[in-house]
RNA sequence: GGGCGACUAGCUCAGUUGGUUAGAGCGCUCCCCUCACACGGGAGAGGUCAAAGGUUCAAGUCCUUUGUCGCCCACCA
């Protein structure tokens, strides 16, 4: 069997065969009435029309490591993947695609656009489902949706209809959030707040039949234009007499009341408010209760409007300069003082929102919130119908959301997206909400009915994603068995927008909760901290990243810094660091292979190697008896597996990926494969066996314990080994499991024994790094210890130990021979001394023990304070005194041996 | 205007319920191309845990204040 294999690893080289692979071969196919426990997630959707970003890159990575870890352990998985429509974000770039065509939408007509959106998603709509297929993601292909799909529609439909008869859905004409760019209303949540520096303006507003004026403050003069009021605090002194009266609105010479309401802040500006109910809240609530008129001075895309006079037609930010120039003209500005404020701008295009009253469909939130509320409130480790919301912090604000929720704007003027299910009659004018289109008017039987133009805000869709596409409403397998969802990993950024909807959607319609857990991923930041992003040129694309430093690289560079609670900032390094790690892997397995050559040369059958017993057993016995260095092995393995169940339980990701690489290059690779190397060259048939059995367990466990963090590499080497297990992939194969049959004591003890012949070898290489011996030469070294238990530990490993540090021969003895020389290290429990003083420079000697002796002087003296204080004593739990009293014994001892040292020298 | 988070080695960050001499990766210094890997091996240096108070036998960890930075929410013209 002779492997071919290159000396780096070449991820593009082997990730597009097990992206095909896993793709065609429908690996990953769930089957709802598949044994085990249920683990199902759901994508969160990305736009149809997008392509892979770094975000989704992170979020797709954790939501794939946890999939292919619930897989392997045996659980009923379902990971499903989709797109959504994405309403204002494709219509726009669809908008704009036609226009840099020079075709204007409109002129098209509904119709005919609408044809051209779902053209631009044939064609573009595939990128970012293909992109995931090539990195690997772990999907049910067979189950992908689209939010805008057929399916979904209907299931639109029905949800909408029951809110409307459930009367929670209602049409109002009320001040919205309005952008003139994308000429639709917005929800509360669309409009981002900025603080700008704008102006005041001071307006005198001459009181009508008097010389006097009374001077208003504004920030948008050019809403003066609609005043139908100028409003004062019922109690100001300054303007008691005036309220009654009018004042002659400059520049539209109209007559306007003076009135009183307590909504006037008298401190601010000059304690007189202009009142724009067309154009303000708060106006808008002054006019309603004091039966003002409503004047809308502009139109939808942000022009002055016929009702603003000579000012009709204009910019609006136009019309404000030229306002503002009229108004000095006729000497009615009295002043302008600079104001930072915050205004409202557009999610999307970015511009300005305009308050513009207008119809709209809204949904009644409160009652909605309140189960959701409840469902995370009451949120406690198997509590049924709760959802878990880490990080913890992020759950406050989600309930506080939740406690203020105001009602939501549901349609947009929108041609991309789901019609509203709402009819007109031409005749009476009654409105009909249903599923399907009827025929008549079921009041007056008039044919002549008309659909609402509007479409639904994208989230309404979304929000019903979690139970939509399991082919809710029907009663099917899918629902059944994976509703509730068990995880939804997405954005914080869109916590309001999308979970929270979901969450009051799904109880409301499923009466339960949509997922067992939210997991709230961090944001991929650029070094200089800014969220990245593809608009700014801030972003890295992982595509290019994939390419350049392999998919598996990404993903463990990305998992190995995935914290809950902290943004992650990524760089080249971290990047190369992961991409090495991908090589080291690599590379030990192309030495698992050189040897598993030269052992089928030495005529050992592969089912040697390949008996079940390698995959779930203890270490193989040599002689007898487990060989330290295994029972070291098996039990960091033990450790490992434990801590990486736990941390990825907990969505630590870091901290799983961080052990994982530890175990694999700081034990398997830099200690274990150094220490067995002769052993799988001894003559010793039967010591050979067992070193390579025990070699390819380990390995092969580890393959498994990387899988999730890296599939694309240990699918391909778990390939390439002799395997028992049957599965057609290493993501069908078992996640290892701890060891049972090792007590913790076991292990404990295994950890500890080896860790001290660590010590011993790194003492002596240090040794030799001070000395500047010449690596190649073998030197011949002294170890001595009081103890008999320590000197029988390093002389059954004295072979290892001398190969690793390079000895010609170790001398182990109770105490040191008198008349060697040399340096030497010592512990509380051993010495070592390398005997070559010709070469010890005695003067950095001294400085090191020095250094060390102030150290531990320090130590010791803090703890025999500390061990000195009655309260202490008293008051700390016996472990921590006890180890306390431990440390100080082992440093006095080591303190003692360097005193008697340094006065050798 | 409210609320939240961060501040730990030159850089990027871990450090879960307070407990013995605070860790990792990268970078840096020295040695080594040893037959898996120079995307490597070995040995090191480097931190008064933002500042000041406080609680405690014991504080990077808990409390208060301050500073710097970041985020979320909010209809004061």
């Amino acid at each position: 069997m002779a492997r071919e294999i290159a000396k780096a690893y070449e991820p593009q080289r082997i990730e597009p065969r097990w992206a095909e692979y896993w793709a065609k071969e429908e690996l990953f196919k769930a089957h709802p009435n598949a044994p085990g426990p249920v683990f199902s997630i759901v994508i969160p959707p990305p736009n149809v029309t997008g392509s892979l970003h770094i975000g989704h890159m992170l979020e797709h990575t954790e939501i794939d490591i946890l999939t292919r870890w619930h897989r392997m352990r045996g659980y009923n998985t379902l990971f499903l993947p989709g797109t959504d429509h994405a309403g204002i974000s494709t219509q726009r770039v669809v908008v704009k695609q036609l226009m840099d065509q020079g075709i204007d939408y409109h002129k098209l007509g509904r119709e005919e656009f609408e044809k051209r959106v779902w053209a631009w998603k044939a064609e573009a709509g595939g990128q970012i489902t293909e992109q995931m297929k090539s990195i690997g993601e772990s999907c049910d292909w067979s189950r992908e949706r689209f939010t805008l799909s057929p399916e979904m529609s209907r299931v639109v439909r029905k949800v909408f209809v029951q809110l409307y008869n459930e009367g929670f859905i209602y049409r109002e004409t009320r001040l919205v959030n309005w952008c003139p760019v994308c000429l639709t209303v917005l929800s509360d949540l669309e409009v981002n707040h900025e603080e700008r520096q704008g102006h005041l303006w001071h307006i005198r507003y001459p009181v009508a039949g008097t010389t006097e004026y009374l001077v208003v403050a504004t920030t948008r003069p050019e809403t003066m234009l609609g005043d139908t009021a100028v409003a004062v605090h019922p109690e100001d002194e300054r303007y008691k007499h005036l309220v009654g009266k009018n004042v002659l609105l400059p520049l539209m010479n109209r007559e306007i009341p003076i009135i009183a309401d307590a909504m006037v802040d008298r401190e601010f500006g000059t304690g007189a408010v202009k009142i724009t109910p067309a154009h303000d809240a708060n106006d808008f609530e002054v006019g309603k209760r004091h039966g003002l008129a409503e004047i809308d001075v502009m139109t939808d895309d942000g022009h002055m409007s016929k009702a603003a006079g000579a000012y009709a037609g204009q910019d609006r930010f136009e019309a404000r300069k030229k306002i503002v120039e009229d108004l000095k003209a006729q000497g009615l500005l009295e002043k302008v003082t600079d104001h930072a404020h915050a205004i409202g701008i557009c999610e999307r295009s970015k511009t300005i929102v305009e308050p513009r009253i207008s119809t709209q469909w809204f949904c009644r939130m409160k009652e909605l919130a309140e189960p959701a509320i409840k469902a995370v409130r009451e949120y406690e480790p198997g509590k049924e119908n709760t959802t878990q919301i880490v990080p913890d912090n992020r759950r406050q604000e989600f309930l506080n959301w939740l406690d203020n929720i105001r009602d939501w704007t549901i349609s947009r003027q929108l041609w991309w997206g789901h019609r509203i299910p709402a009819w007109y009659c031409g005749d009476c004018e009654h409105i009909v909400v249903a599923e399907e289109a009827p025929a008549k008017c079921p009041k007056c039987g008039s044919k002549k009915l008309t659909q609402d133009p509007d479409v639904l805000d994208t989230w309404f869709s979304s929000g019903l994603w979690p139970f939509s596409t399991l082919g809710w409403p029907e009663d099917t397998a899918d629902f059944r068995t994976y509703y509730p969802t068990s995880l939804m990993i997405t954005g914080y950024d869109i916590l309001f927008f999308w979970v929270a909807r979901m969450t009051m959607l799904g109880i409301h319609f499923t009466g339960k909760v949509p997922f067992r857990a939210v997991y709230l991923h961090s944001l991929v930041r650029t070094g200089s901290g800014e969220k990245m992003s593809k608009s700014k040129g801030t972003g890295l694309d992982p595509v290019v990243l994939n390419q350049q430093y392999g998919t598996d690289a990404m993903r463990f560079c990305l998992a190995s810094m995935a914290a809950p609670g902290t943004d992650i900032v990524l760089s080249d390094d971290r990047l190369a660091g992961a991409r090495n790690f991908a090589n080291k892997i690599w590379n030990a397995a192309r030495f698992l292979f050189m040897n598993l050559e030269k052992f089928e040369q030495g005529g050992a059958s592969l089912e040697e190697l390949a008996s079940p017993e390698v995959r779930t057993g203890a270490p193989y016995k040599f002689e007898g008896s487990v060989p330290l260095v295994d029972q070291w092995l098996y039990s960091r393995l033990t450790i490992t597996i434990k801590t990486v169940n736990e941390a990825l339980k907990n969505y630590r990701f870091h901290e799983a990926a961080q052990n994982v690489y530890q175990f694999f290059w700081g034990d398997f690779c830099d200690w274990y494969i150094e220490w067995v190397k002769p052993e799988l060259q001894s003559v010793d048939r039967e010591r050979a066996v067992v070193a390579w059995k025990n070699l390819f367990a380990a390995f092969n466990d580890a393959l498994r314990l990387l899988h999730p963090f890296m599939p694309f590499l240990t699918e391909e080497l778990w390939h390439q080994l002799p395997q028992t297990s049957g599965a057609k992939s290493i993501s069908l194969d078992q996640f290892p499991e701890p060891r049972n049959g090792w007590a913790d004591g076991r292990i404990i003890d295994a950890v500890n024994i080896f860790s001290q012949i660590q010590d011993v070898i790194t003492a002596l290489r240090n040794i030799r790094a001070e000395m500047k011996l010449d690596p190649k030469k073998r030197v011949p070294a002294e170890f001595w210890s009081t103890a008999q238990l320590v000197r029988n530990r390093v002389q059954a490993e004295s072979d290892a130990i001398s190969r690793l540090a390079f000895l010609g021969a170790l001398n182990i003895s109770p105490r040191p021979l008198e008349q060697a020389g040399g340096a030497m290290r010592s512990t509380a429990e051993f010495d070592v001394r390398i005997a070559y003083s010709d070469v010890v420079d005695l003067e950095a000697e001294k400085i090191r023990l020095k250094k060390e002796m102030e150290g531990l002087r320090k130590a010791v003296a803090s703890k025999e304070s500390q061990l000195g204080n009655e309260t202490f004593r008293s008051r700390a739990p016996e472990k921590i005194i006890r180890g306390l009293e431990a440390t100080l014994a082992e440093q006095r001892v080591e303190l003692q041996k360097i005193v008697e040292r340094l006065g050798q020298l």
